[in-house]
This record gives C-alpha cells, structure tokens and sequence, in this order.
DNA sequence: CGTAAATACGAGTGATCGCTCGCATCATTG
DNA sequence: CAATGATGCGAGCGATCACTCGTATTTACG
C-alpha cells in the first residue's frame, strides 16, 4: 500500500459536485450555496465573486463548501445548470398545457406562444440571467439550447410540409439556425434590455412579428 | 508646499491613456503592447491575461506598459476602442463608395450592402471580436453600436416616408431596435458561429432576408 | 555638446484568493 | 450506547498578479 486512499483517482473532466450530498442538511447546504453564488454574481458581479465571498454570504464555511463544489468555476456551472433547469421546467410545462387543451393551432399561434413562454421563463430572474449570459459565457456551452433547437425544428418541419406549408424558407437547417439565433437574441433583448420607456407588450408583439416574418415571407 | 506633486489630481472615470506618447518610439510601444494584448486575449482568454503576460510577448518593460496604462482593463479598453474604430472605417469606407456612384437605392439594396459591408468588417480580426464580445462584455459599453443605430435609424426613416413606403413597420423606434438586435446578432452567428458545412453565402442571403422580411411584411 | 525631459527598465511588494488539512460535531447503525 | 461514517469548520498556506519606484537610457533642443 503506498497510502493514496484519495476516492478520486482522475478528477472528472467536467467539474460537477465533488460529493454526493446525501443527508438533508448536505443537500440544504448546497442549495444555500448556489443562493448565495446567485446573491454575489448578481450583486458584484463574476469578477468579484471569490470563494470565500460565497461561503460568507451563504453562512457556511468555506471547507464545507469545497466539499461538495470541486472548484470555483463548478459553482457556478451548477448555478448556471439550475438556473435552466428551473426555466426548461416552466417552458415546458406551459406547453405541456396547450397540448392537453386543443390541438392544431397554426404555425403562427404555436411560435407566438412558445416565444411567450421562453420570455416568461427568462423573467424568473432575470439579473441573474443577465448576469450568467453576460459573464459566464466563456464556460463551457451547456446543452440547453441544443434542446431548444430540436423543439424549434420539429415545429418548423410540422408546418413545412403538406399541401399548404406556412413555412416558405428554403433549407430548413438554416432556417432553424437562423430563427433560433433571432429567437434568443430578441427575447434577451426584449426582457434583459429593453429601451427605456418601450411597452413590454409591443415589443413581445414585434419579436414574434420578426420571427413569423422570416418564415413565411 | 506639501510636496505632492501628481499630475492626474483625480483620477479620470474612464482609464484610458495615462500619459500621452509623445515621440514616435513610445506611439509604437502603445501599438505593440495592444497588438500583444490581442494576442494573448485570443490565444488563452480573458481570464489568462495578465499585464506581465502582455508585457512579455510585447517584449517590453512591465513598466513601460504602466507608463501608458492606468491598470488592465485599460488595456482591454482600448484595444477594443481600436478593432473598433478599425471596423467601423471598413464599414464607412464602404458606403462612401456606394454614394460616389449610383442613388436612389432601394431599401433592400441598401440594407443588403449595410449588411454586407458590417460581415466583411467582421471578417477583420473574427477570433479577437469573439473574445471580446463574449469575454469582454462586462466592461462599460461603448458607443459602436449607438452609432450603427443612429445610421440604421435614418436609413429606415429614409425609407419609411413618401407615398409608397417601403417600410411597413408600426414604430420606427421599437423597429429600429429589433432590427439592430436582429442584425447584430445574425452577423455574429453567420461570421463567428456558423453551423459547420454550412455555406457562407447562403447563411449571409437568410440573414439579410430577415431583416428584409420584418421591415416589410 | 550639455542638459533636461521623455522614455524604458524590471526586481520587488503588498494584497488577494483558491484551496487544503486537521480537527470538531452530528447522524446512523447495530 | 458505542462505533463508524458523514458533515461541518476555519486558520492559514502557497501561488499569483496588479502595480510601484528608483534607476538607466534615449531623445529633444538650445
């Protein structure tokens, strides 16, 4: 035996949770945690946001905190992937929704709702969604818009084919890559950054707009 | 006399230059420690610049760079104030090409080449763009794309008046900022992220088509 | 040429901060 | 009620890095 007892042999290469919280109070400190990455970032900013900082916010010590967070930038890559999470989850509740109530909405009905839902979801919190977009975009990209991108495209392909197709746009690829990139854009441009004095409503009204456009022009 | 003798009493709010160059040696110091700074920023990112890492591959005195730097963000400032102003003469020179020849374009002419001319000067330097804006967007925003709104917004106003307006938009300024985020955005998806085995020219035609498709459908 | 200003230098300092480690406390299990 | 593992603690180590300052060199200029 040459004494290495260490439980990780090859540290992951994606830097999750370091340990399994498996009591309630472990699992509460976590949760405590990531509130208090959330607190910092919103509040100061991904340049001041230090370890220490978090461990004071959330009341805990910093040891605790290394047990379960591998490092600094783990924190906030599981604050980032809850943060989706928590969004997937009402986007996809409100279409859940829909499908239990009447089917066979028109292509311009379904984008205008399913634009709605992902505006409300980015309403949730809103400074930290900025925050995340604006600071922790050099993180490694995550798989929610990877997500997104395979709803959109079922959407599209549904309303591209039959006799009477609402979608007139040539490759259909493109179309997603193109709708996608305006979709996120406007929505964060909508809810994170409107212009100052601009009525939420119009604007929400004119992103669809823009949308329905391209695809049907 | 209190033998306080600094020449800056206050401190400027934006650090920019702390000393003027004034001989030609010290204006190409200036140049080369941004061309090192640009260097480094793309090679291993914002979060591995460090001003001795500059100073090194600048192959100058950690201290001469401080002699023209208040601190590192300057040094980001700046560099971005350069590709900046370097792009936007691209995109200038462009345009007072197109008004030396022909008039009385129609909108989607104009809007094709605006659109055109923005890609190529995004063509410029396109890894040190990206750095930057997904790296260094947290810095106080400067003024580039108050100035492209200003130009789009007259190019629209242009066009949105007469008999026959070929702009059918309901607000010129809630359309003015939809299309500029429009733009912005599909510019960079089409120049810095485009789908692999993607065709440029086709990604360029959709973007253009979808701006075109909002203003006048 | 002489002198003063401008420029260039780089070792070193002070402060920050990510992270460890040895120990205390709490929960679980038999 | 042991006994064992899980959890929690926080002082402090080690490394990094922005930035200074005293000095050396170069240029401008009369």
């Amino acid at each position: 035996m040459l004494g290495n007892s260490r439980p990780e042999p090859i540290p992951p290469a994606r830097p999750s949770l370091r340990k399994q919280p498996r009591q309630a109070r472990s699992r509460a400190l976590v949760d405590v945690i990531l509130d208090a990455t959330a607190r910092v970032l919103v509040r100061d900013g991904y340049a001041a946001l230090t370890t220490n900082a978090v461990a004071a916010v959330a009341g805990v010590s910093i040891g605790s905190l290394y047990q379960y967070f591998p490092n600094k930038d783990a924190l906030v890559l599981a604050l980032r992937d809850r943060h989706s999470r928590r969004m997937h989850a009402l986007i996809m509740a409100e279409v859940a929704h829909w499908e239990t109530a009447g089917h066979d909405a028109t292509l311009a009905d379904l984008m205008g709702r399913t634009l709605h839902a992902a505006i409300e979801a980015h309403r949730l919190e809103p400074a930290l969604h900025k925050v995340l977009a604006l600071e922790a975009a050099h993180l490694e990209t995550h798989h929610e818009e990877d997500e997104t991108d395979g709803f959109l495209r079922a959407l599209l392909e549904r309303h591209a084919q039959g006799p009477n197709p609402e979608v007139t746009v040539p490759d259909l690829g493109i179309a997603t890559f193109i709708v996608g990139r305006m979709a996120h854009a406007l929505i964060h441009a909508v809810v994170l950054d409107p212009p100052p004095g601009a009525d939420a409503h119009a604007l929400e009204r004119e992103a669809v707009r823009a949308v329905m456009a391209y695809l049907t022009a």
